[in-house]
RNA sequence: GGAUGGAUUCCCGAGUGGCCAAAGGGGGCAGACUGUAAAUCUGUUGCAAAUUGCUUCGGUGGUUCGAAUCCACCUCCAUCCA
């Protein structure tokens, strides 16, 4: 089985331009293709996983990767799948986000001995002439076709601007600069990314007369059709100081039933024959799915002892509602009043609820608990005595624990 | 540049002088049920020193005993016309 039979297996192909030549191409080690990722934030998620590992997956089958770091793109703002307009980054929230970036990628690429290239688009947009730009690719680009392009529709009733329109034209012209420099024959994307990247195969087959392909990855949907990887607080981050490794691998812990599947075979690196197997699975047995893909997911994000943490912890927490590794709150003698503090407080310090107010709601309603033993009374109070050696457990809701110990 | 319609809490969306911290829905949180799932039911959802006080309806001023609501100016958005 070729790798390009295995990405089609797990579910990771969305769109080809040409099915035969894409498949010759990776599947004999052919290709040198790129991904582009915009910096639009100071960390990775899991929606650039999925890219990074589709590059290692055909690094491994023996292709060249090219990781395009959008410096360039982002002084504009991809519209697809937006509703609304991207806020502006100022210069040196681009450079900021794209040296994350690079440091993140190295983690999961291999770019040693030439194995793969890390190139940044700003290097050649930046210094573009509007006029000589304008000739040279404007006259290849039909408006009336880019009107029609589905990232462009949603807009279109909203409202684009023109600064956002021409992000279609730019990504065109990487892939062009990419193939003449470096002989990138192969792009691939975000399902979100078709229009865009056609566009790049355009333009090359036009100024060069010469054909390239581009491929997109099936979006990560959850049964609802939103995408996964964000939680009401924003994304799932792959940087562990903004997403830890424990609520990494709980958040995959939590997955729907519908949904396990999928992201096992769409995210980890487990055979296919083993993935089969599952496929039986149902009920309570989908529980060691879960257990499965968040462990798989958290090894290759943060390594494997961070994963083992991260599951014992989860593990002892959930059956025992204690664990040696859980994340843990620190007081001091400065956040103790008279040497005492209250519940409301101590909920807010350690991060379980945003204010007071939440913290009276989940008391009141019955869902807080120290130790195991429920808290009724809003005025309760913990002298700071009672939180030394080895801490006591705060836990908010079914899922949400705190160890509370003093310094 | 002109005409018209808009901007309300996390989101959608009611409210057109006091009864408004603001209907309803979505989402979130908590409880029950469960498998750390889904579905369902219940409660809750601005902040706090909490039968009270404070801050909020695009911004700034004004009218009024009292403004999300009326007036003026400004900002932004949409649609049509140039």
């Amino acid at each position: 089985m070729g790798i390009y039979e295995e990405l089609q297996a797990r579910g990771l192909i969305a769109q080809v331009t040409d099915e035969e030549e894409i498949r010759e191409l990776i599947n004999n080690g052919k290709a040198t293709f790129y991904i582009g990722f915009d910096p639009t934030a100071d960390s990775l998620h899991v929606g650039h996983f999925m890219a990074l590992c589709l590059m290692k997956r055909l690094q491994d089958a023996g292709n060249k990767p090219i990781a395009l770091i959008g410096g360039g793109t982002g002084y504009i703002g991809d519209p697809s799948g937006r509703t609304d307009m991207r806020s502006m980054m100022t210069p040196e929230q681009i450079q900021h986000n794209c040296d994350c970036f690079k440091k993140q990628m190295s983690r999961f690429i291999d770019f040693s001995e030439d194995k793969a290239l890390m190139v940044n688009n700003a290097d050649w947009l930046l210094d573009l002439n509007y006029i000589d730009f304008l000739r040279e690719v404007g006259p290849h680009f039909s408006v009336n076709r880019m009107l029609t392009a589905e990232c462009y529709k949603q807009r279109m009733e909203r409202g684009l601007s023109f600064l956002e329109f021409n992000y279609m034209i730019m990504q065109s012209f990487d892939f062009y600069m990419l193939y003449q420099k470096y002989g990138c024959n192969l792009q691939f994307g975000g399902d979100d990314q078709w229009s865009n990247m056609l566009g790049g195969t355009e333009l090359i087959r036009r100024k060069l007369g010469k054909n390239a392909c581009a491929m997109t990855i099936t979006l990560l949907l959850n049964s609802e059709g939103k995408k996964m990887g964000k939680t009401q607080s924003g994304a799932v981050w792959l940087d562990p100081n903004k997403t830890s490794p424990f609520e990494f691998y709980q958040y995959w812990r939590n997955v729907a039933d519908a949904d396990v599947l999928k992201c096992i075979r769409m995210l980890t690196f487990l055979p296919l024959e083993e993935i089969d197997k599952m496929d039986s699975w149902e009920g309570a047995q989908l529980n060691t799915a879960k257990e499965i893909l968040a462990f798989e997911l958290t090894k290759l994000v943060h390594g494997e002892e961070e994963a083992k943490k991260a599951q014992e912890s989860a593990k002892a927490l959930f059956s025992q509602g204690a664990a040696a590794e859980m994340p843990t709150t620190e007081l001091t003698e400065a956040d103790l009043e008279d040497g005492k503090i209250d519940i409301l407080t101590l909920l807010v310090k350690a991060g379980l609820v945003p204010s007071k107010s939440e913290a009276r709601r989940a008391v009141q309603q019955g869902g807080v608990t120290v130790d195991g033993e429920k808290i009724e009374d809003i005025h309760a109070v913990f002298a700071g005595e009672d939180l030394g050696g080895e801490g006591r457990i705060l836990k908010k809701g079914k899922k949400n624990f705190r160890k509370i110990v003093m310094k």
